[in-house]
DNA sequence: GCAAGGATCGACCGGACGGTCAGGTGTTCC
DNA sequence: GGAACACCTGACCGTCCGGTCGATCCTTGC
């Protein structure tokens, strides 16, 4: 009687893979809305009905499962965009589908996606960290090269590139800040009306 | 010889005014670089030359400290932007006058914008992050109210003033994530080049 | 010359954090 | 039936954090 306390066991076990995507769904939710430093691995733990040292089971440690959120949604946002875009379209339909695609990315992988946006101070693990800045440097570097076929087409005016990008990024990455799902505009719609105003000017026409 | 060890005195005292300065300025500065979790006591202390319980005289809590920087900067943008629009203008004009006040402002106090800017998780006082808002709004109203303005006077496309605010304030507040003081174009430059672009347009006229 | 009060210090406290450890369960495979 | 292994637990550890305390030093005013 003296082993009454023990009885261990309290959540169901899942599949490895399941509980894994589950730790990262959760503990992106919680980075995305409390920020790094103020989600605990106790937070995580809670929020995923398990005990703490189950994430030390699965991940080597909290830095390990913050990289895999952001490196893994900003490879994944490069790769999402890229493949949406329209091929053969016009230049400047192709910066639409940038922009329109970025906006959905945004809608579908929400929380991942502001993980990784907002990911600026803490780089405890450098090699993580650059290899997240590439893929982000791959992405812009698309919408760049998008912009300077749009000039050479002479649909867009000749223009400090890097400048218009950071345009064009600055609306779609502040996004988080204000956008909320449940009323008014989708993010893709949202994004296509930004690149309505981006590209034609709030002016009257003429 | 047992008092060998007292000693107190390090830092030569300041006026209270000037060290609550440095504190604010020192302050400001590491939660911009690092957040506001990843600044400690120990390190604000430790960045003035004094030690912690210094501050304790100075300010009641880490909390105080911060919202001071945060609310004074929001109050002070608001207020120093609305001192710069020129007056009697044309309505698009006060736009631009409200963009590049906006650089101005980030070049100048460029910490107490940056920290306030990506104030966003941690509210533990709500009064304070209430009347922080209240500014916040302010300074988006008084956008809001330049670009109705600007379409009533027949300058601007009627469009959805929400969204073509959230756009303007977008490029500025995204502004501190790429910009480097050092080189390029400064921050009022930037904020203009962006009017025109927003303004105007990417796409070739006509 | 001494009281008052602001500026400053080092030592300390309780609590939360990230992380470790030894072990308990349940399945699968020989 | 038992070895191997993946899944899971509570108890524990050292460290750092925000914050407190009592004392010392300096200036100012009487």
């Amino acid at each position: 009687m003296a082993r009454a306390a023990v009885k261990a066991q309290a959540a169901e076990p899942l599949d490895g893979a399941e509980r894994i995507l589950q730790i990262l769904s959760e503990s992106a939710r919680l980075f995305a809305t409390t920020g790094y430093d103020g989600t605990s691995m106790r937070d995580i733990a809670e929020a995923c009905g398990i005990s703490k040292s189950l994430l030390y089971h699965h991940f080597k440690d909290k830095d390990e499962i913050y990289a895999r959120i952001t490196l893994g949604s900003t490879r994944e946002l490069y790769q999402f965009v890229f493949d949406r875009l329209p091929e053969g379209a016009r230049p400047i339909e192709r910066i639409r589908g940038f922009m329109v695609a970025t906006g959905e990315y945004f809608q579908r992988y929400r929380w991942a996606w502001v993980a990784s946006t907002t990911a600026f101070w803490n780089d405890p693990e450098q090699r993580r960290q650059k290899e997240r800045m590439m893929w982000r440097d791959r992405y812009e570097n698309l919408l760049r090269g998008l912009i300077q076929a749009a000039i050479e087409a002479g649909e867009l005016r000749p223009l400090d590139v890097p400048l218009a990008g950071r345009l064009i990024l600055s609306s779609l990455n502040w996004m988080h800040r204000w956008y909320k799902p449940e009323k008014g505009m989708s993010a893709p719609q949202i994004a296509d009306a930004y690149f309505d105003m981006i590209l034609n000017g709030l002016k009257v026409e003429g």
